[in-house]
DNA sequence: CTGAAAGCGCTAACAC
DNA sequence: GTGTTAGCGCTTTCAG
């Protein structure tokens, strides 16, 4: 009962004017209206409490003004963190978004995906590494994608990410400049089995950039969890490296944890910094050192790209845009903390 | 190009049938169809890659198998997990999820439920707390609406919740089992101006019981900053309590900060005990005692109900369901770490 | 400046 | 078992 049932034809009957008139007035065009008569139209709909229906509009136009939003899971701060920029983003251009998580099941992943296609979408903005073979498998149609995680470029489908080579190559030669030499990392399974790990990557470089022999590489689930049980696991049977970069800040927490069970201190036995630079990083203790991703950055190109807005600043980026991290510097590292946070 | 532009009848077509047949595959009714009309259609399908047009369906149905879920801000990790389980909730019905964060803005919170209901959705959870004359007087027609945090109950409008007071009251009594005198409060502001704090009459009941005198109070937001600086702006006033019981997790984790930063050692000189159970609160040091929700029981019943499934177990429970916290008691309370987390 | 009418793609009577 | 067809509520071209 209620609002549901009135139509635009009952609109339309109150004010004493076409069904065509009413849609002049609430889309503000294409045609003009006289004031007068608007003024009428708008007193009928709100006398009569009128909703237009936006899935006839979705359907007459071809476009529900709805986004897609997949990420492996939100329980993960930093998913959550893009997740809700996205929808900011999306909210200033008067879009709302399906949000939805996967659990890092492939198959899932496809329903999904396919599903928000059937939506007709306005485009998918996706966190997770789905192969290309499946993506360029499935009938997405026109449906505009852009990937903004841990994905390699997939040929034909934009992406908006972090440089993540270039941020873990930031994070590991600040550890480098502390006059750490042996430094380990802790990171996450490769996103897919023929995928490089770009923070791995930029670990390495930085290293060896600094004439540094490669540490310990510790690899792990991306949880805090899994940065826990691996650094514990790895302690048992190896010295303590002098100073850690963890892939992520749950990473980081988890490392965190560990060394503290085992009696290190940190900064003092080892240092440790980590990637992502979520809210909860700060907080930590000791606070940790983090490098920080321009997440609402990543999420208004993504939102200008899947809707087709050439932003004027990135015009000439190119389907590839990769955007530079930037250094926190809090206690973990062994720098006194200068962050605002 | 592509899959968007197939429509039923190309596939009708291609099978030699009618496009009513090829509705009947598709939903499974409401009427039987031939076996090998069947594999026809299903191979039209498959061979033109078609995907049926959701809006359409939606308008013709009158549900776009899409629910709401509002709340104050993502970023927060109770909110965030929350989402998280409504979403898994309303996949496992077929239903797809539009989230929506107001920021604590009620006038967006406005705006995002007058659109939700434009789109017609089949049901709005909310984590917010609209006052009750602005939610009544919203045109929201017939749309379902659940309220599922810290609302009092709202005449007319279905809630699920934990039940705060008695959470607040088993944290407190815990800490009071422990020993302490002085227990203070750290919790949020008000919801709502004529709004009682549930979680401080939870507490203030414990302590009553207890034959104690009430503690501090102290009002903050809620996030992790305002637990930080509020209880640090309260030390330097006023001696440290024996123990204080954070509202949320994420006051405690901010409580603990300002705890360490003052050389107070949790829970050697102040016990600490928080109210969420989020996953942050297992990995905050010390590991914080906190009362779990029930979040995925939550957001299960709250997706029955708003889709007005009357699931069993919850049929005589009425429109305004309390459902009971577990409290994990793990390092900050003063207790040996039990929980498994 | 206003109105009539043709769809948008799908569902579900209602006929056959 | 299958086909015909009348909408669902809205947008927009084309006439006045």
């Amino acid at each position: 009962m209620g609002a549901a049932a009135v139509t635009r034809t009952d609109v339309a009957r109150l004010a004493g004017v076409s069904t065509a008139v009413v849609s002049y007035v609430i889309n503000d065009g294409p045609k003009r209206v006289a004031p007068q008569t608007a003024e009428r139209v708008r007193k009928a709909i709100a006398d009569l409490r009128y909703q237009p229906n936006a899935n006839a509009r979705a359907l007459t136009t071809g476009s529900p003004r709805l986004l897609g939003f997949i990420a492996p899971d939100l329980t993960n701060s930093f998913f959550a963190e893009l997740s809700d920029a996205v929808g900011l983003a999306a909210a200033a251009h008067g879009f709302d978004l399906i949000v939805a998580s996967t659990g890092d099941d492939p198959q899932r992943e496809r329903s999904i995906t396919v599903n928000l296609v059937g939506r007709r979408v306005d485009g998918i903005i996706a966190a997770t590494a789905l192969d290309p073979v499946s993506l360029a498998g499935m009938a997405v149609g026109s449906t505009a994608r852009v990937l903004i995680d841990d994905a390699t470029t997939v040929p034909g489908i934009a992406s908006v990410m972090t440089d993540l080579e270039e941020g873990a190559h930031q994070v590991t030669r600040h550890l480098v400049e502390h006059g750490h030499q042996d430094i380990a990392i802790v990171t996450g399974p490769p996103v897919l089995p023929q995928h490089v790990d770009s923070r791995r990557l930029g670990w390495a470089r930085a290293l060896t950039e600094a004439g540094l022999p490669l540490g310990p590489v510790v690899e792990t689930t991306f949880t805090r969890q899994g940065g826990y049980a691996a650094m514990r696991t790895y302690l048992q049977d190896h010295p303590a490296p002098r100073a850690v970069f963890a892939a992520s800040d749950l990473l980081g927490i988890g490392v965190l944890r560990a060394l503290h069970e085992a009696g290190l201190d940190v900064p003092g036995d080892v240092a440790v910094a980590a990637f992502d630079g979520s809210i909860e990083s700060a907080y930590s203790r000791p606070r940790l050192t983090s490098l920080r991703q321009p997440i609402t950055e990543i999420a208004r190109l993504a939102v200008a790209h899947s809707l087709g807005l050439e932003d004027a600043d990135q015009a000439a980026s190119g389907p590839a845009t990769r955007l530079r991290g930037t250094l926190v510097v809090r206690e973990s590292c062994g720098c006194t903390d200068t962050a605002p946070d």
